[in-house]
DNA sequence: CGATTCCCCTGATAGC
DNA sequence: TGCTATCAGGGGAATC
């Protein structure tokens, strides 16, 4: 399941490989991926155009073209985008296949068929694809003293679906909203405007602090995650509590406990991130 | 308005 | 052995 971490590892494996390269053919095998323009219109307008750049927001990766246009694709809970050559078997829930000017392929599979992918104008792209509505950068604009205010604004949204809303901070997912809440020992069920000033700053830094981690350690190969040339991440190796129902909490060794939280299961230290705030 | 639930989809796993 | 039910979760839409 990519996440920022995951993301900004396909973007930088990508990125030493595309930039130059002209894209010389596209097949779109499952159109669902293809949200914007139709289909054919899509492959149409891709043929020909080259790599400029690529860039990260959220979860969301960028792919600057050379006709003024834009690629984004999000690549959801199972998307993954592979630099290939042609002789490579094809992977079965493969989706969509770039041809591209080296002899190489850029090929898109993704198992749950959740990813998006759009095609515009730089100065659309935004309103297109929904990035205009991503909240903070966490790595780059991400100032402790708003993200504060918002907390505290909040009344009845519980912390760990706050730091899941890509609307407030764009990039973290199930896996990294645990960590970082292990980290600051907050319990996932705390209200948000119930967070100390402490508490708050805590959680601020964890944030930055695992997602950090995470792109250090190219990304966390929970289930499917792989980078842009095929390889796993190292993060799983380092994770807490993430997936470690039942096991020692690496802090304190009470168990680890799974619990389904707004919605999404959570994975917490019952000791170690109490369910209010343990003064001292 | 904000929080919760449903849904898209396939594969792994549990239960019978 | 094989069937069905459940869960996983990003994010948008529908619903409460």
């Amino acid at each position: 399941m990519p996440e920022l971490p995951e993301v900004e590892t396909v973007r930088q494996t990508l990125l030493e490989y595309l930039p130059g390269l002209t894209i010389t053919g596209v097949n779109v095998h499952l159109a669902r991926i293809v949200k914007y323009p139709e289909p054919e219109q899509f492959a149409k307008e891709l043929v020909g155009q080259s790599f400029r750049d690529i860039k990260r927001r959220g979860k969301y990766l960028k792919f600057v073209l050379s006709g003024e246009q834009t690629l984004v694709i999000h690549l959801r809970m199972t998307g993954q985008l592979r630099y290939s050559l042609p002789t490579e078997p094809v992977l079965r829930h493969t989706h969509i296949i770039f041809s591209l000017s080296d002899g190489h392929e850029l090929r898109y599979t993704d198992i749950r068929q959740f990813g998006t992918m759009y095609l515009a104008d730089n100065r659309q792209i935004d309103e297109i694809s929904g990035m205009y509505r991503l909240g903070w950068e966490p790595l780059t604009d991400f100032p402790l003293a708003d993200f504060a205010a918002l907390l505290k604004g909040r009344k009845r949204a519980k912390i760990k679906s706050l730091l899941l809303d890509q609307h407030i901070i764009a990039g973290i997912g199930n896996i990294y909203a645990d960590e970082a809440l292990f980290i600051a020992k907050i319990h996932p069920a705390r209200l948000a405007n119930s967070l100390s000033s402490a508490e708050v700053a805590r959680l601020h830094r964890a944030i930055v602090q695992v997602l950090r981690a995470g792109v250090k350690m190219h990304g966390t190969s929970f289930s499917d995650y792989v980078d842009g040339l095929g390889r796993q991440g190292e993060f799983q190796h380092q994770l807490a509590v993430y997936g470690r129902e039942g096991a020692p909490c690496p802090c304190c060794g009470s168990e680890i406990v799974r619990q389904k939280i707004a919605g999404r299961s959570s994975h917490f230290c019952p000791l170690c991130q109490p369910a209010s705030e343990h003064v001292n």
